[in-house]
DNA sequence: GTCTATATTATGATAGAC
DNA sequence: GTCTATCATAATATAGAC
């Protein structure tokens, strides 16, 4: 019955979105190390252990692999800071901004990719660019100004521009996790070491965050 | 005699200089726009105006254009670091560390390919990332971390990892540069505009060196 | 010192067998 | 849904004319 001839169909759909998955995993870590057009798809089908014309099959093109690559990401950033910031009372401003400070660091950590590709399409003026800011970027940067500045209305912020300041706060974290290989070759500093990720999240908060000091470890 | 014998001479070696210094700037541009494996080595050529296979007649190939990129970068911001802070009085070392972070806000603006080359290559392990901290970022940071470690001490710089301190001034100053398109296009921030540049300079001033306020604007 | 021509390999994308 | 085979283009690099 409709059981029996459902079951390969299921298997078959399965096993497609595996494929799909594993050539999204793998379009992340490429474009994140080598840019759009540093990347082949080639390149990317070798990593993920399928054969390159299913990029064609599954993706339609290397634009839109990459554009689904960046969607993942973005989703996966989000989710995760929606459930940490969902364990930290409404009312405390401070916790809050420290939570997205040490969530934004881990989650760096695990997917330097977040700000590697943005890296990558920052570095000159596209149309993924473009998608980018309109689609991610922005509304991201929308909600956290707006509690940066009740942050700097507190007193718990330095005064002066919350833009300015939210990037900076932005690359501390990201950026430094980014640049991971260079830290550890330049200022021999371990971003792979537990201690050092809590250390640098302490670091932004003292240095961003300096009003209202409650925990110094 | 001699001087009708070298003058042709001499405006050939000029032309070749001319060439090379033409094909160096362009090679910055697109690397630091597209990284190592995503230029071409014909568009170098197109963006300086030259015949492509005169890449290989002055540099020998990529590998070699690229690391004569690098070196001129640096060069150039190594001479302008230095006659900055040979102005300023070797017995103030606040006012040193405020003229080293505008000495670098600025030149990353007029160049920000120092940072993105080096964030293009810390993407991933490979000898040119090997290269470029042995030959440049260690010297470098090595210089700086001592006098980041004296401010300290002066309680001008905040408090912990002086190295994690420095790499966060640097992403804060080249970084933000490195991204000015998308800083543009998400937070409305014009980091060609003369007083964004300074408001720049003044917000890190604050935020990182906070001890011994003498200037606020 | 500069150019044309070219050898060789890699790339994005597709056609069509299974 | 997966594979092999292939096309057109673009890449790095070199050879050799001028």
């Amino acid at each position: 019955m409709h059981v029996d001839a459902e079951k390969p169909a299921r298997k078959q759909q399965h096993r497609s979105v595996v494929t799909q998955q594993k050539l999204l995993d793998a379009a992340i870590e490429a474009f994140s190390e080598n840019g759009f057009k540093g990347t082949s798809t080639r390149d990317i089908a070798d990593r993920a252990g399928v054969h390159h014309p299913l990029i064609t099959y599954h993706f339609k093109n290397k634009d839109q692999l990459w554009r689904s690559s960046a969607d993942r990401i973005f989703r996966e950033f989000n989710i995760s800071i929606v459930k940490a910031m969902a364990e930290v009372p409404e009312t405390d401003p401070k916790v809050r901004a420290e939570t997205f400070v040490r969530t934004y660091v881990n989650f760096s950590r695990t997917r330097p990719a977040l700000h590697k590709v943005i890296m990558q399409e920052a570095s000159y003026p596209s149309d993924r660019l473009d998608w980018l800011i309109e689609t991610h970027l922005r509304p991201m940067f929308d909600e956290v100004h707006k509690a940066l500045t009740e942050l700097q209305r507190l007193g718990i912020a330095p005064p002066g521009s919350a833009a300015l300041l939210f990037n900076m706060i932005r690359v501390s974290a990201g950026g430094l996790l980014a640049l991971k290989l260079e830290l550890k070759g330049t200022s021999n500093i371990d971003l792979d070491n537990d201690a050092e990720i809590d250390e640098l999240a302490n670091m932004i908060i003292r240095v961003f965050f300096p009003g209202n000091m409650q925990t110094g470890n």
